[in-house]
DNA sequence: ATATTATATTGACCATAGTCATATTTTGAC
DNA sequence: GTCAAAATATGACTATGGTCAATATAATAT
């Protein structure tokens, strides 16, 4: 049954074309018609593969955001868990930067998806699950000494993390490295959270 | 000359029916033909006054957090800086959560707005100015001793309120009470931030 | 091989946000 | 009051995202 695999196959060459144009003319300026011209097949089709246009920029998102979590086991000789996190929410950054421009509409779609779409199991929470397990296991080894709950601290990691790739490019500071700057925002959030 | 006058309460007759529409039937449900119809006037008049139907979502929360600025004076008596936040972005939080449905589109829009047009001067920035100049304040008379940057406080303490915001009524936690939350989150921010 | 069923593709079609040239109204000058 | 200019209202029109019944293709059974 080799359809499944040819299905996948046309999905990411769609996904791959289409973050090809929006890179070129922007996002907006793209439609639907351009993107099944370049790939060669009808408009229903892209919609058999995405639901919506929007889906492009959730499933670029939601691919980065998954790589974080295999690469949770990589990083499992960092002993320091503000460390850990730091690294591991600074590839993500790197990653998401990468599409420079498009960064944002794919932040954007993300959190829209997580906060708007009632889906049992949205990207940021399994971000916040992969936070808390980080958390959690500081706890218990004793690298973090805290006396509030799991939950509210990942919780104020991930907005700390949200907010500095929104605001990153519209702070007029002379702040121009965002991986420092998310440092900074962690600062405060680590300090907060330990005894 | 009573053309301004006018003007503006013929903008806020169609905002408010929109409004209204928008908690009967959900925002995607209501089209621009209904809230003209409504209003009777024709389609191209909404254009004229709304420059997108989002603009009407986003004009309920920029016009909310104009209050907010105004509150600010209202409040002096208010020795404690963190407990001059917690009453200011309560109030808030008070008025964004009275549209219920409505408040995750409504600070999406904000957000949107603010991170991704290129405004010089867009609400997130006013709130900021306004929590700057509390921190900066309390700095000074020494209720707040911190070597952090105002800015980066500011900024910290935003992006938990956005985050609480958010996040509010999609967890699945105990905590119900959304003021609760936004303390809890603040004071783990507050407690970074002093020395 | 052939028939049957399941799956995927297609593009005409629809709904609606947003535009714009034209018509209407308001304003202020004389 | 009359007129010209400026501001505002209008709705036919356009562009595009998204739907869906019909069609084609692939997988499976006989």
């Amino acid at each position: 049954m080799l359809r499944a695999e040819r299905k996948k196959e046309l999905k990411e060459q769609i996904f791959l074309q289409a973050i090809q144009l929006f890179k070129e003319k922007g996002y907006e300026a793209v439609t639907v018609q351009e993107i099944v011209s370049v790939c060669g097949i009808a408009k229903g089709t892209f919609f058999n593969y995405f639901s919506r246009k929007d889906d492009i920029l959730l499933y670029l998102g939601t691919s980065q955001l998954e790589k974080l979590t295999k690469q949770l086991n990589h990083y499992h000789y960092i002993e320091n868990p503000k460390e850990l996190i730091l690294v591991l929410l600074g590839d993500l950054l790197k990653r998401l930067t990468e599409h420079s421009e498009l960064m944002k509409l794919v932040v954007m779609e993300i959190m829209k998806s997580s906060y708007l779409v009632e889906n049992e199991y949205n990207s940021i929470q399994k971000l916040q699950k992969s936070i808390e397990s980080i958390v959690e296991q500081a706890k218990i080894n004793g690298t973090l000494q805290s006396e509030h709950e799991t939950p509210i601290i990942a919780s104020s990691i991930i907005s700390t993390y949200f907010h500095t790739l929104l605001s990153w490019s519209l702070q007029h500071s002379e702040e121009k490295d965002i991986e420092a700057l998310f440092e900074k925002h962690l600062d405060i959030v680590w300090k907060g959270i330990s005894k």
